[in-house]
DNA sequence: AATAAAACTTGCCATAAGGCAAGAAAACTA
DNA sequence: TAGTTTTCTTGCCTTATGGCAAGTTTTATT
């Protein structure tokens, strides 16, 4: 019955009709990760993505000097895409990682062409989806400028409070752009208060 | 003659056929700005977009101390948009100003939406421009934390020179995240080598 | 449970970049 | 052309954050 699939909360009901719904929704393929696999490695060109039903996910960049730096986290409800590389066709130069096991849906740049070009809706909601997520990255560029690391920090913590709780420091660090040294002395000084 | 307006160099004739271009152009309406005009500003929801055919354009928005920060600049060929304001239609945080006499062609949402929808060349093509702005957005907000101050110079300088050239110092130092005296220094730096 | 491996904390010192203010240079303006 | 405003440079000192390394705690593995 598809109004218990999982999709239904990814694709609110207000905005698509049961139509398109039952020709959306089982386009998707659900697949399972272990902790540590990756959904998507540097060098290859995305084909799929993913909405997240349970898990944690985590993108990262590697620098030329081959610290890693998290571009991103992921939790149930999101989605998973490397939007430069799914639609540009081009490799990548991010890695996707499980950080714990993971069960998503995923379509493939087929379908979703398909999807795209014949359901309004659907495009629609494609296109809402990846400015949201452009806002959310201005957002984040902009905090790094105008805020100090302390700040940076707990916009996150208000933000996500789930992230900060389920993902290492260090990680959490390199997405803020601090060192994990600097992130636990900001951490204590917020405790003492 | 169509082949000689300036949007047939935005919209490249491989991707779109001669129909479509006659479709599409004629719909863009030229508009002039002198130095300072406000293309959009704070509060409003844009309606509009627009690309450059020459001049000087500039984004920023305002932090909490009042200091502004540069988010982009945009030059001949450009598309000067507030993503998320034009297609959320929310109030924006962004302001959009001429820094020097420019002629535009503009196109507002409805005519936008009714060619999105109608022409698949042009979604096609709209989706690639706004991917790409996100996959320039996600290299800078890289570039800000891998790299020194120095190096995020030497790299815009790298790939818009003519922004570099044209563009007051102060206002390329807050797109850089960096005071206006920091970058003065490292342009002095530079020229001693 | 024992051991190994990560993750986190802390101290000490180094450094990139900021704050402020004065002066110089360049760009407008009347 | 003289005067005014804006932009840029430079000196002096401060500060946030980094680098490294040792120790501690937590988590994974057998």
């Amino acid at each position: 019955m598809i109004e218990q699939h999982f999709l239904n909360h990814v694709f609110k009901a207000t905005e698509f009709t049961k139509d398109e719904l039952e020709a959306i929704i089982p386009k998707f393929k659900q697949v399972k990760f272990n902790k540590n696999d990756f959904l998507l490695h540097e060098g290859q060109t995305a084909s799929k993505y993913w909405f997240v039903q349970s898990g944690f996910v985590r993108s990262y960049v590697v620098d030329i000097e081959g610290n890693d730096i998290s571009t991103n986290f992921y939790s149930v409800g999101d989605i998973v895409i490397d939007w430069s590389s799914f639609f540009l066709r081009n490799p990548t130069r991010e890695n996707i990682q499980a950080l714990s096991e993971c069960v998503c849906w995923q379509l493939d740049f087929d379908t979703f062409q398909q999807l795209f070009h014949n359901i309004k809706s659907f495009r629609e909601q494609g296109r809402t989806t990846l400015v949201s997520n452009y806002f959310a990255l201005k957002n984040h560029n902009i905090s790094m400028i105008a805020d100090e690391a302390k700040d940076r920090y707990l916009r996150l913590l208000k933000q996500k409070p789930h992230i900060v709780q389920n993902i290492s420091l260090k990680q959490i660090a390199t997405y803020l752009g601090i060192t994990d040294t600097s992130l636990s002395r900001i951490r204590k000084e917020i405790a003492i208060k």
